[in-house]
DNA sequence: CGACAGGATGATATCGATAACAATTTCAGG
DNA sequence: CCTGAAATTGTTATCGATATCATCCTGTCG
């Protein structure tokens, strides 16, 4: 549109207009726009040689096929849409990574979004995604609101939601139970000897995980006989380390005595530790702490962080491999729950004196 | 597609098959296509009440708008398509997030990818981006193949590049001068009695903001007569925590009376601490070290990290607020450069016996 | 009271590729 | 040399929305 109006000093030859379309090359080489349309995939029956003569034509022109036509007619968009909480928080990018990664090579393109831990930013994000007619669709979690919920059913497009067990799935599931994994790693430091158990962790419901990461805590103490927990309680989501450092002082202004600290998540706990070793107090002589998701830093840093490892990468992966399974099977795959694994990796951070941990 | 082979038991009901048509909307209202399509806009002239009754059979049907097909007929893609190195990387994913934010009810969606620090990988996107037909494009730094600057020049939008500044920009840009932060930040050191100065950096050119750095650090020792800077190299972009370790103990090894080590990012620098404080040396009263982006964890550490801040969000924000700017300009602007800051943050870890920072 | 500006709506062509089917060519085997 | 199946290419209609221009309606002002 730009170039109608002024026809302005561009480094473009005349026919370098950028309106160049299929037909245009087509006419160039001599064949119809079809037979173009057909060289630039790979499994269409075109002569080698007519391709090469047509792929020449579209590197002498600088033709660039144009998708958003080509989706309308063949009524597939080519996308994978992708809603992850945050991006800045690693474990969501490798996910994200992962999911990338799978797609590779198969003509699919990820669409990202954030979410933003809030279920109404989700809903929009949805509708805005449907917009453009994703062929399938991965979520974090299983807490949507109603209307998304409707949305998604109607758009008759495979879902998967991850890192998360939902009680009712919608469709498939990659994920893992997140109370469970943190009920673990609570009974492998009991057996190990500690007693008082503490735990931090965001206030709201918002970020789901975070909630059933407590609720395995607070279970599993009571289980194990231990008195109720002792949970300390930070902002909103998305957890930084700083919350970690404030929260961990509470705790300890509280209950004096705790004698190991779970963090809902490595960056609290870094941030916990960090702030224990400024004011003087020696992990985990004086305190241990753990933490939730084995991000870099907690094999980095000293002491190193006991953490449950969660295959980030893998969730990603596997859920955009699944979507690819139902969309090859033409949706008729059932709604199937693949579990992905974590253990517990235990480091310096609660080590007890005499109690080696290797 | 699929249930029309097969009509399975979905809980949907007969008409609502996902092939609804603004034509079926329109039908259903009692109006003409065009006049739906008029109430998608906010801007288009429709009656309060035609546009509401059109709305209620929105959410009644379960409507959702096509945009492939929109964009087709509109010429307007509505994408704005986002190339950065890594998305795992923290100061990427607030560019990012700030891209994401300035797009917000603009209609215009981000179209995000990553180039693995790679020119071959970049060139592949941008071409795998323009069959989206995006109205504009905002690539890191300015290292670009031949290829994809002529795709670039081809497809008419507005380019901006970001977090550099290119010797030869395509179009607008928007970032900073990796190479004169870098010096800032030797010189600000060197005033503070330091002479002996340590470098730890990638080994290839592919991170270019990388090496931009390296040859600050560099030619900026260099300046102040403190002879050849002591660089010790390690792998392959991305950075990770563990080379910093690595990169430090070889460096210490090869020249132990190094006074102060500055790392080409912090993750670096806080590997780099870590394995210092593992060996028993105390940062900064046997070395002190220094970072580069500011990133959380250097402001939360033990010590914390003395860094360059830079303005991540806000190059992602800017560069999309001149797209913006671009795009309603009818592409008219002028190629302008837009700095964005940055500043030295000096804290513990450059510590100096007796020389207090603030 | 008539005419006209301007708002609201409709009809039609079109965006650029691809699906579906038709036509043509090629070539093996009888 | 002929026949028919397979390979290759072409023709036409279509995907679902929007640009554009035409039409209709409302109300106001001279």
């Amino acid at each position: 549109m730009k170039n109608e109006d002024e026809p302005k000093d561009k480094r473009l030859k005349p026919g370098d207009a950028q309106k160049l379309t299929m037909a245009e090359v087509a006419k160039y080489v001599g064949v119809s726009a079809m037979t173009v349309s057909r060289a630039f995939r790979q499994d269409a029956s075109v002569s080698e040689e007519t391709r090469k003569r047509i792929m020449e034509a579209v590197d002498a022109l600088g033709y660039v096929l144009d998708l958003s036509a080509g989706s309308l007619s063949s009524r597939r968009s080519g996308f994978i849409a992708a809603l992850v909480p945050s991006i800045n928080n690693s474990n969501f990018s490798d996910t994200a990574r992962g999911m990338t990664d799978a797609l590779q090579n198969t003509g699919l393109q990820l669409l990202l979004g954030y979410t933003d831990y809030s279920a109404e930013k989700e809903e929009e994000l949805i509708e805005a995604m449907l917009r453009r007619r994703p062929e399938g669709i991965i979520l974090t979690g299983g807490s949507h609101t109603a209307r998304a919920r409707r949305m998604l059913a109607k758009a008759g497009i495979p879902v998967v939601e991850t890192w998360e067990l939902p009680e009712d799935p919608i469709n498939q599931v990659v994920g893992f139970s997140n109370s469970e994994a943190m009920a673990l790693l609570v009974r492998t430091l009991a057996s190990q000897g500690y007693r008082k158990f503490g735990y931090i962790g965001g206030t709201t419901a918002r970020d789901t995980r975070g909630s059933q990461r407590r609720s395995g805590f607070q279970k599993t103490v009571e289980e194990l006989g231990l008195g109720p927990g002792r949970m300390i309680s930070f902002g909103v989501p998305p957890i930084t380390m700083e919350q970690g450092g404030q929260a961990i002082v509470s705790l300890l202004e509280r209950w004096p005595d705790t004698e190991v600290v779970l963090c809902v998540s490595d960056l609290s706990a870094f941030g916990a530790i960090m702030e224990c070793t400024r004011r003087g107090m020696k992990v985990p002589r004086d305190i241990a702490i753990a933490g939730f998701g084995d991000y870099e830093i907690s094999s980095i840093c000293h002491p190193r962080i006991t953490t449950i490892n969660v295959d980030c990468y893998g969730i990603g992966r596997q859920a955009a491999a699944r979507l690819l399974d139902a969309l090859h099977a033409g949706g008729s795959t059932g709604d199937e729950i693949t579990l992905t694994s974590y253990k517990v990796v235990l480091r310096e951070s609660t080590e007890r004196a005499g109690v080696p941990t290797a």
